[in-house]
DNA sequence: AAGTTTAAAACATCTGATGTTTAAAAGTTT
DNA sequence: AAACTTTTAAACATCAGATGTTTTAAACTT
């Protein structure tokens, strides 16, 4: 059988919003471009002014608009920034609440064939860029783990130079960042980061391609065996891997 | 350095969707709660009703609230669908415009493992299922190919049991109908589409794993040969595989 | 030429009125 | 009593217009 979409509510402001965001993805509507003012666009369109507000509002939350107030301001056509795709999936995986096996096998399908590609392009910049991040790690401590951590594995993909698998990554580092500030994780899960870091850092220098990816599967594999013994935050994980409120600690 | 974040405007109505997405995101409110009427709250938060009404639509427009009209109607809290972010991502990716490369890219790094899982997984069922998209491909011809297409590649990364592989893959799905829908395939993709399921399904009722990753794999990429051979659209590639508006046929 | 003031364009917010939708309650018929 | 119809009221949808705030550019002053 056929799918079946949800009939909607003929409601002006989602008319005039599908007006827009066609107009744009045809490319009749440039990056930058201007829209009429708020009077002259819901003149135009034969609507009140609130109705075209609230199609602002809602192009604006898409990431599709800029409105800027003040006499040169307006509604501009904007690029959609990852910023706006990372707060949805936030939003999305707040219900779907995937466990840390999820996330774990998503990363070792990817990230070792990420570093593969790495041992391949990478410069002696970003292996110094690497190298910095390390160090910075050693020396901050636990504090920004979770942030340099995430920079670390962000900086790799985008080595790699493909945007899809810079969201992917990017997406899974967010959350996964969310997950470790409810997780106490101690010193011994640091060290173990870093050295895996180190070697993964030393491969790539090498240029030894099957190494650095093995290295990357065992570090995967690391974190997500460190992430699973911590518990001794006001989370505890469920037997799938799943992160719940600790019922015991009210 | 640290990141700087814009600093954005202080709308009231952001103020408002902020702290409604607070609640719900700490639990606060959950799926199907019922806010207050607009009249209730707008008088609560002490704001006017197109104040509250903004907010209420951006927060539609995330996919965090269902919003009714009539009696009993009002805003609900609502689980994020995976349309709102599908959506969100064709707004994304319309600016990024990957290149057919990096499609493929992902796609041989996910889906030979995910039809590994597969082989282990799988039930009769399932067979029966994918062998009923095969026929149907076969009946219908080109006309529904890129659909069944993509609910061959669903219904597999579905039975791995895996929401963050079930989102990529769907949202990769989702993007290659649009670019498919531009371009022109011949019969013989058809063919070569049906052959390639076919022996995965086969390789699948062996539960042979590895066979079934073998053969995923030369799929995925006969799949991107075919078509950047097709060049008969109103679309062409670019030599890294972008697509673009043909400027020759005006 | 540099700094300051003023003016105007455009968005932000508020108020209050009117229309529309929808489900439940009330009423009617069989 | 059950089934159908009508009425009603709650809540959103839309509109109109007034007032406030922000920001830039132009006018003005030093």
């Amino acid at each position: 059988m056929f799918d079946i979409d949800v009939v909607k509510p003929n409601r002006i402001s989602e008319n005039i919003v599908e007006q827009i965001r066609g107009a744009i993805l045809s490319g009749e509507l440039k990056i930058g471009d201007r829209l009429p003012s708020e009077k002259d666009l819901s003149a135009k369109f034969g609507v009140s002014k609130s109705s075209l507000r609230e199609a602002y509002r809602v192009l604006e939350a898409y990431g599709l608009l800029e409105i800027r107030q003040g006499m040169a301001g307006g509604a501009f056509v904007k690029e959609v920034d990852i910023r706006t795709i990372k707060d949805g999936l936030v939003n999305y995986f707040f219900f779907q609440n995937p466990s840390i096996r999820e996330y774990t096998q998503v990363r070792t399908f990817i990230e070792p064939e990420i570093v593969k590609i790495c041992a391949l392009k990478v410069t002696e910049e970003d292996i110094k860029d690497l190298e910095d991040n390390i160090l910075a790690m050693e020396a901050e401590g636990e504090r920004f783990l979770s942030d340099l951590d995430s920079a670390f594995h962000k900086k790799l993909v985008d080595i790699a130079g493909n945007n899809i698998l810079s969201l992917v990554v990017d997406s899974i580092q967010t959350a996964l960042i969310n997950i470790k500030r409810l997780l106490h994780t101690d010193d011994s899960f640091l060290k173990m980061v870093c050295k895996g870091h180190k070697d993964i850092v030393a491969a790539l220098s090498d240029r030894d391609s099957e190494k650095a990816s093995t290295l990357m599967l065992q570090h995967i594999n690391d974190v997500e065996k460190g992430m699973l013994e911590c518990k001794n935050g006001a989370m505890v994980l469920t037997e799938s891997g799943r992160l719940m409120p600790d019922q015991n600690k009210k």
